[in-house]
DNA sequence: CAGTGAGCGAGCTTCCGCTTGACTT
């Protein structure tokens, strides 16, 4: 480029991403950042002409018509534009959109496309250095999966509105996502819990008192099904010796685990913090953007919606460059090298810390508690991947009384190796110590403990647990992940109980409509199937019109067919209460609206009376009133509970009433939530004590 | 730990995937 270019425009997708990269290029370059897509179909109708060729009719986002204008001018002041959206099909179609865009502007510029698949000086010099053309045989992928998922959703939606409920909606992930919810539901449902028994024995050797447990009786593995089954054992050992029998000891490696993906982060965040995916993203966008650390403000971890594990080199030479001086030991010879997943499309790096010494001690007092706690996750994790194993020695003891084989072990760290870095990672140590023993050894037996148990079903899903489920099932990607839970709890087909999802009934009933009518489609497969076929696609084996073609033939005969056929089961939802209208006396039901549910009096639309759903009756000594859920600061603020006769009654709680009522003082229970008890119910006066503590099982969705 | 109050809703909705702010009805 000679020195009097006007210079070349780079186009990015993401802001924080255009800084860094405009400060590595430094003049004759402008990186301006397009903000994902700026094209696409509208959102008000179908905008696919199935009649000719499935012809879609793309349109500038509403809102995006700035931006877009934006980089049209700069377009127009450049030489060149290089093309740098993400390297996979979305970032594809995005430069194929852009490219568009500014040759209806400036049709004689020269554009090229560039990709990179980690920001760093020598990888993005190298990309520009190696401009090539758009891959149309990718955007045509990008644009069959664009309207199969419009096709889908855009058809689907619409017999729900008609045969459950308004707003509804469906879709090839979504729906998916639902169907795997309810069925856990299903099953918990079925699940029949089993009485069994566990029997432990305490030993002693001189001063030291270990226990173990009961593992075979009569040369067979023991099922103890009642106490009975104990007491019968416990008496057949009545004056028997107990000799240790076997001794091994055994050791294992301790592998490092790989640097954070995105879906892993959420599972992460959501276990050790019990973070939702959301929060989870919100607070690593704020690291990606960057927090001041003294020194103005720094991008603290590199892109954070990533499906890779890959490591850029120059990371990998400052990890190790940090590790030698600060943990030489757990230096290895060689990088760990991590494979990513088989469908991983690998447009950018694993999540890790922009520069390692900014160690979380470091920078703590700069970050809030969120941050800091998830910079350590990141931080950890990317370091320790680094590094060597750790060892652990396993000692495992057996010991023999008449019929019976006990057996008793203990688990010893005897090198750390990466896990000398771990601190909120750090394992828990439930250490327990065995005396040392040796085979033929006579014990002392103190006494039994007999234990009841009883076998539990499968968990419900949690946001770390079914995002788990559809990345191995390659359904979403990882800017979605955090959408679809998203989207389930606003449709109220799925409601969170603690950490839990719980499919709703309007969740069941669209569940079942869609399995029952539409199989295939909310089958697991559906999606695999597809990107085989936008595989082909990619690969210029096949024309994208043929792929939507050959899933619209069958799928449209059976959209119509069940828009006709199916009946309406509009209403069924509405609860039937025991509240009467004030107004004309009809009785009232409760329903479910955009915002939520609401009591509505029967007589719609003759009266058109309703009020919020009321929850407990107000605690106060002589007042009437209800308990309602009101939320302040123009709907923003959080949701809180208080008494239907304010401002004469100015009653108030943030700890949502349960239904119940204390057995104790007739005022109505909240549910609580703490470190010791986990969830548990407690009465709302403050001079009641009551506590309920065992998990009740509450169905009621 | 602090912090607190509309009125709506029952026809015009909905998909997935890419990215940030503006601002929730």
């Amino acid at each position: 480029m000679g020195n009097n270019s006007k210079g070349t425009l780079i186009i990015v997708e993401s802001p924080a991403k255009a800084r860094t990269i405009e400060k590595y290029l430094g003049s004759g370059y402008v990186v301006e950042a397009s903000m994902g897509h700026l094209v696409d179909l509208p959102k008000s109708r179908l905008a696919i002409d199935v009649d000719k060729g499935f012809q879609p009719e793309y349109i500038t986002i509403r809102g995006k018509a700035k931006i877009l204008k934006g980089l049209q001018k700069a377009a127009g002041k450049s030489s060149a534009v290089l093309l740098a959206s993400d390297n996979d099909r979305e970032g594809e179609a995005i430069s194929y959109h852009l490219k568009n865009a500014i040759l209806r502007v400036k049709p004689d510029v020269p554009i090229k496309r560039i990709i990179f698949n980690e920001i760093t000086p020598q990888v993005i010099r190298e990309a520009v250095d190696r401009p090539r053309e758009i891959d149309e045989a990718k955007v045509e992928a990008q644009k069959a999966r664009r309207i199969l998922d419009r096709l889908v959703g855009y058809h689907l939606s619409p017999i729900l509105w008609k045969k459950v409920k308004n707003g509804l909606s469906a879709g090839r992930v979504q729906s998916v996502a639902l169907r795997l919810i309810c069925e856990r539901e299903q099953e918990i449902e079925s699940f029949v819990p089993e009485e069994y028994w566990s029997l432990e024995v305490e030993l002693r050797k001189g001063r030291a008192a270990f226990r173990a447990a009961l593992v075979e009786y009569g040369g067979k593995k023991c099922e103890l099904r009642s106490q009975a089954d104990c007491d019968r054992i416990i008496a057949g050992l009545h004056g028997r010796e107990f000799r240790v029998c076997d001794v091994k000891e055994t050791t294992k490696t301790l592998r490092p685990r790989p640097p954070y993906t995105t879906s892993k982060l959420q599972q992460e965040a959501a276990n050790r913090f019990g973070f939702t995916s959301r929060k989870t993203m919100q607070i690593a966008q704020q690291l990606y953007e960057g927090v001041d650390i003294g020194s103005g403000r720094v991008g603290l971890i590199t892109y954070m919606r990533t499906d890779s594990t890959r490591v850029s080199a120059v990371a990998l030479q400052e990890v190790r460059e940090f590790l030698a001086g600060h943990y030489p030991e757990e230096l290895p010879e060689k990088v760990n090298v991590y494979a990513s997943g088989s469908r991983a499309q690998d447009a950018h790096e694993a999540i890790r810390p922009t520069y390692v010494a900014n160690t979380p001690a470091d920078i703590k007092s700069s970050l809030s508690a969120d941050q800091f706690k998830l910079y350590s996750l990141v931080w950890e994790r990317f370091v320790s991947s680094q590094m060597t194993p750790g060892r652990s020695s396993t000692t495992t003891v057996e010991i023999g009384a008449g019929d019976a084989l006990f057996r008793s072990s203990s688990t010893s760290v005897i090198e750390r190796g990466y896990q000398k870095v771990l601190r909120v990672l750090a394992p828990k140590n439930v250490q327990k110590s065995l005396p040392k023993l040796e085979t033929g050894e006579l014990l002392e037996a103190l006494r039994f403990h007999p234990e009841q148990h009883f076998t539990s079903g499968p968990a419900r899903y949690t946001d770390a647990t079914i995002i788990k489920t559809l990345e191995e099932k390659g359904i979403g990607r990882p800017s979605t992940y955090a959408p679809i839970i998203s989207v389930l709890l606003d449709r109220y087909y799925v409601v969170r109980r603690n950490r839990q999802l719980a499919a709703t009934q309007l969740g069941r009933i669209i569940n079942n409509l869609l399995t029952e009518n539409f199989s295939e489609l909310v089958n697991e497969n559906f999606t695999a199937e597809m990107e085989k076929r936008l595989d082909d696609i990619e690969g210029g084996n096949e024309s994208w019109v043929n792929v939507v073609q050959e899933f619209y033939r069958d799928f449209k005969p059976q959209v119509d067919h069940v828009m006709e056929t199916l009946e309406s089961i509009k209403g069924v939802l509405d609860e039937p209460t025991d509240l009467v209208c004030e107004r004309c006396g009809r009785p009232m039901v409760k329903k479910l609206g955009r915002y939520g549910f609401f009591i509505a009096c029967t007589g719609f639309p003759e009266c058109r009376n309703t009020k919020p759903v009321p929850l407990a009756d107000c605690p106060r000594e002589g007042c009437d009133g209800k308990i309602v859920a009101r939320r302040a600061a123009k709907g923003r603020g959080r949701e809180f509970y208080g008494c239907t006769n304010y401002p004469e009654c100015d009653f108030v709680t943030y700890d949502k009433p349960t239904g119940s009522t204390c057995p104790r003082c007739g005022r109505f229970l909240v549910a609580k939530e703490d470190r010791q008890r986990g969830s548990y119910k407690a009465c709302i006066n403050p001079e009641c004590d009551y506590l309920h503590t065992h998990e009740a099982e509450d169905k009621s969705a």
